[in-house]
DNA sequence: TCGCAATATCGACAGTCATCGAACCAAGGA
DNA sequence: TCCTTGGTTCGATGACTGTCGATATTGCGA
């Protein structure tokens, strides 16, 4: 668990993605390509996609880690990848009792949507 | 060389990803998500992302691959790079005399913008 | 024809990563 | 105080990948 205490933050690379300029108008130096990087990467395997987007469209917005199910992969495997979704700053989690729920990090989809295509 | 003829076209999995539903909405499927997954693995290494950045916003949407320098890695290293980006479908490559080319597979970033984020 | 300059390819190597089973930990319930 | 259930961590392993130097290729000029 990442976030033991109260109000649930993103942590990783995925917070710093917001002071990135979009990748049409300026060439990214070093340290900005590093953690703009970190998340692609995250999302670069199929599994851990499959996995993050079942949990981006959940209805409440949030996913037990026992509903996702079917992505091919044994129980230490997802945990595994949840993890790395969680270091990069993508996932945020909740324990409630023996259940642990994970929901997508705040604003970091909007800010690397807006990395590859500036709005306006 | 992967466009020997005339009209440029972007291949690999970029294509596909217009088809994909945004993560948000629905959950990928395992042919979505691997097509998906195949865009963000080539731009999830740092040295990679930042020749994409360079070509991305170069002024005339073209970059030659002499002026792609200082990213810190040899010649080989940079062209091997080059032909992953191609490969995703990311980037198309044109040849002039001696040298080549490279500039952004048009409609991608914005697909996989739409991907992360739909407008709207 | 020769040499040079710009890129691409090859082969090798070291480091990283996805995956698994086994073991571990935490929380309820009997 | 045990057992069970949900989840994470550990250690091992095979596969993949980023990197390099060396070599091949292509096209231009002398």
């Amino acid at each position: 668990m990442t976030t033991p205490s109260a109000p649930t933050l993103a942590q990783g690379p995925a917070h710093e993605v917001q002071r990135c300029p979009p990748l049409t108008r300026t060439a990214l130096d070093t340290s900005q390509a590093e953690t703009a990087a970190a998340i692609f990467k995250a999302l670069g395997d199929p599994v851990r996609l499959r996995i993050f987007s079942m949990i981006a469209s959940a209805p409440d917005g949030e996913l037990c880690v026992c509903d996702v199910v079917d992505v091919g992969v044994s129980q230490p495997t997802i945990s595994h990848h949840l993890r790395k979704l969680r270091e990069a700053g993508l996932l945020t989690s909740r324990k409630e009792a023996t259940w642990v729920h994970y929901r997508v990090a705040p604003g970091v989809l909007a800010a690397t949507a807006a990395l590859l295509a500036p709005p306006g």
